[in-house]
DNA sequence: TATGAATGAGCTTTCATTCAT
DNA sequence: GATGAATGAAAGCTCATTCAT
């Protein structure tokens, strides 16, 4: 078997055995049994449980920053409105069709120690900042109303993540991904209050 | 020491250690160290390791659930807007006065194991299924516009949650959650639109 | 059970394996059983396996060290033939009442890692350094004939460790300590050749 | 490369390897790689690393056991006494012209399995009946004085054993292993006391 | 046949939890 | 009740040996 595949199937076990017992609760024994590998191997190919571990967040969040392109403001591109939706359905999409990564990214990468905190961070300031980016652009638009648009991104990641823990923990019945972009879209879009005018 | 005393040390011991060096990081000799209590004494006060983070936890979402009032629509009460943002703000100042427990609500408290998991599933779907029934009720009253009232929860509560992430990573000039609580609610309740009318 | 005891305990079982199955060949596994304590407990007793083996080797060191009595050549003492004797049959005695404990000086102890094997020289120096030291006293006395009473040590001491070694191999019929002694003895002393005059 | 090429290039290696660091410190990377031959063809040359490690053994005892020449006894034959110093003298020089050997024979071959350890003890058996029987032999012709043979055998082998140990740990300054035979020979032949008649 | 990747036994270490005193 | 020594599961690591290509 070859290195690449060889890791690919660790990666894939691994995959497996966090989303179904939690990260702590699974063991290096648990992975290569599944695998099919030996410890020598596990421990050649990876430095440690932590960093496969490390591995599936970045393929993951990698997955998540090439789905979030900015919004092209040039006169011939589509609405912006269409792209704005267009990212969060596509994001929503990437993370439902991998509900074991996404499991991992909300669930079971948090708080495994300061670096992989740090690593969080880094992701989800970084996703911050291009939703603010997005938002300073719409204002300069006329699209997006005037508001601290810092906090405003807030809400959108907050809901984005909201919605798919719930997605995670919900074992029926679930929305379909573009209801769920859509409805979202709507309330954060055009607010909760009726319009008094 | 009387019992009542001992289980107050280590408890707030151990909110000191997890919140410094994370739950997995911190070992019970860590605590116990610091409580000035014995091995026994610890495993006899509490279950184990994870029970103490469990008390931890309910102590915060106690204090959380006491202070999300639902919305009080008699004739006399007052305003509507007024309470939201009222208990928003005791939401918010509630959390940036227990840092530490925050920090273990959000981080600490994640991916324990699936008994723990549960535990947070249920208190996020009581406060979704709190401010979903407010935001009905605010729809009877004409006040909500029309919309998916369990995703617009989901916007809500994800915002608060973001909003907290962001200030517990941030290490200065945060803002006051006086701020932070008027804005976020700005944002939620007229959106990030432009009125087209 | 105290530490002491537990020491011991270890202690005896890891001679019995050594000595059973060789250093190498027995795991910690197959002492910590045979002892009856738990992994966590040998490693917080000893340092590691090879720590085992050292004090076992120290042990023994240390009782034969006890039985090299210096030759006592003050007017009243015993003849100094005897107490040489006395050294050699005490010696001998020591070790094939111990010929697990002689079975690992003389086998398992050799080759283990650098550390060892100076242990193991420091140990033959020392005794080659008290031979050579009585050796020199005979001969100021006159009862040791001139000669090179350094390389006179190596015969006297590898006299003592061949007969041993074939002790240790011999799996029947051995000859008592006390003949063995006495002839052993008998031919330093008096050499092989037929005396010329 | 021809296989018995081969075969010379890993025992050379191994025997420098093994004379450094030590049978057991010695990990078969060190060999192959300083062998330039790749793990599978060691595996292929060699059952094993320990089967290196004997072979490197038995070229230094057949060398000895080469040397060891039964004494001639018949009348044009040269003195025995020439005889049997010539004997000790060519052990010796085979023993300090391979120092690497001798210390693999007397330090890294000991103890590493039962196996191994039978191996070693034929060998020392076969000497000591060697020497037991020259000693007969010198008896029979009144050069050898009455005594137990075979504990006299113990004492001329040991003697020799012990002299090639001192010789291996001392950094400096050694004796000629011509001086150290005579003197050797001095003392087993002479005895150590003074002659009482 | 030659290669080196894969295997797996076993040492060492840490720590949550248990239990004898 | 109180204590901390003992337990044992599991991570991490090394290396002799095997085996697929």
């Amino acid at each position: 078997m070859n290195p690449a595949l060889r890791k690919r199937r660790i990666a894939y076990s691994a995959r497996k055995i966090f989303s179904q017992k939690g990260y702590h609760t699974a063991t290096v024994d648990d992975i290569i049994r599944d695998a099919g590998v030996s410890r020598g191997t596990f421990y050649k190919t990876y430095r440690n449980k932590r960093e496969v571990l490390g591995e599936l967040l970045d393929s993951l969040t990698r997955a998540l920053e090439m789905n979030m392109t900015r919004v092209d403001v040039s006169s011939g591109a589509p609405p912006i409105v269409d792209q704005m939706m267009g990212n969060v359905e596509r994001i929503l999409t990437t993370l439902t069709n991998n509900l074991d990564l996404t499991r991992i990214l909300l669930r079971q990468a948090v708080g495994i120690d300061p670096d992989f905190d740090r690593k969080l961070d880094e992701f989800y300031e970084g996703t911050l900042a291009l939703i603010e980016l997005s938002l300073k652009h719409g204002q300069d638009m006329g699209i997006i109303r005037p508001c601290n648009v810092e906090i405003a991104s807030y809400a959108v990641l907050g809901a984005l993540r909201q919605a798919m823990e719930v997605f995670l923990s919900t074992k029926s019945k679930r929305t379909s991904s573009e209801v769920l972009g859509k409805n979202l879209l709507d309330v954060l879009a055009n607010g909760l209050f009726v319009r008094t005018i």
